[in-house]
DNA sequence: TCCCATCCCTGACAGCACGTCACTATCATT
DNA sequence: AATGATAGTGACGTGCTGTCAGGGATGGGA
């Protein structure tokens, strides 16, 4: 199914195409799981830990640590360059689906959080500035999840380096005082 | 259905639900319209004149115009005070139907391209800061249309003034070089 | 007043995808 | 060889979509 996502719009995401590459028929399907949705859930699931390790740079890091900005962002993506159509298929399929809506919220809600909590240490230090933490966290989060999702969510993707320039400059411009920049 | 819209989410939108209102049979419904993403289609081209008029006040500017980038923010925030849903109902639908993923993309495609236009402008007069125009830009747009539709998708919508803080802090902060603040 | 043509609307139908269930085939164990 | 468990399927009911032939109401003309 993950084959599918690579090259398929979510549309043509029925049980049927599901089954096809497999050579079985469609309700052998149930007997490995209850519906598209949870198996989509289950997929999410799977990349939360890996997400989040990615993302350890700079949640972990101290000061203004603007490389650690630009190498958590850089993993983020390499993560995405492998598995960009299963949030694509995660995000689009959630306005449909009450549970999987909750789990990706949360999902998304989380990375708000930390990046939020680690907002504030940085402003606490006297490294980042002023803003409101929580507004402009959950702002580059969606910024992150749009661009990642619409550059690496099928097959024909974006040049990485391009989009790291591009939201490296964005996260670093807001949230640097501009002494620190490296 | 636009009523319909401020409450329900997307996967209740169904013909039945949307005639209940009217009185009318489902049937009926086909004597208006084609199908439900093309009556969604038709919204969105009822809103995109309002955009692009809420835009112009930074899209013709001169200078740095940071007051004019908050002031463009300002009335397309106001415009997803009251359209949000529809917004919501668009991008959430998009992926499901081709023609209307064709039409987002170009709606989406025209902001960006505007955007990019006017960086470039205020870059070659110097008062912007060195950037990939066209990634930021596509960046930005991502974020402030994940952001607008977040916030004001639905009847309970976020506080303008802190989205719009938000987000200006973020546009000012990647655009401006730090001389032409204000 | 009566007729009829036009338009709006509806009941009913076929198509499609989903989720379930009773049933079958296969295979390991005794 | 008999038995039990497991994997897999055909067939059914449901809900939604899009279409179509037919039924009323409305309004102009004889």
């Amino acid at each position: 199914m993950v084959e599918l996502l690579w090259d398929r719009p979510i549309r043509d995401l029925s049980i049927v195409t599901i089954m096809r590459g497999t050579g079985l028929s469609r309700p052998a399907f149930y007997q490995y799981f209850k519906n598209v949705p949870v198996l989509i859930e289950e997929l999410l699931h799977d990349l939360e830990a890996e997400m989040h390790e990615a993302a350890t740079a700079w949640f972990l890091s101290e000061g203004p640590a603007n490389d650690k900005i630009r190498e958590t962002l850089g993993a983020i993506i390499a993560v995405c360059r492998s598995h960009g159509p299963v949030f694509r298929a995660i995000s689009e399929s959630a306005p449909h689906d009450a549970k999987l809506e909750a789990s990706w919220a949360r999902f998304m809600g989380s990375w708000d959080d930390a990046v939020e909590a680690r907002i504030r240490k940085g402003q606490a230090e006297g490294f980042y500035q002023d803003c409101d933490a929580a507004m402009v966290a959950r702002a580059l989060n969606r910024m992150d999840a749009s661009i990642l999702i619409d550059g690496f969510g099928r097959r024909q993707q974006r040049d990485p380096e391009v989009v790291l320039d591009a939201l490296h400059t964005i996260w670093s411009r807001t949230l640097m005082l501009p002494t620190y920049f490296d």
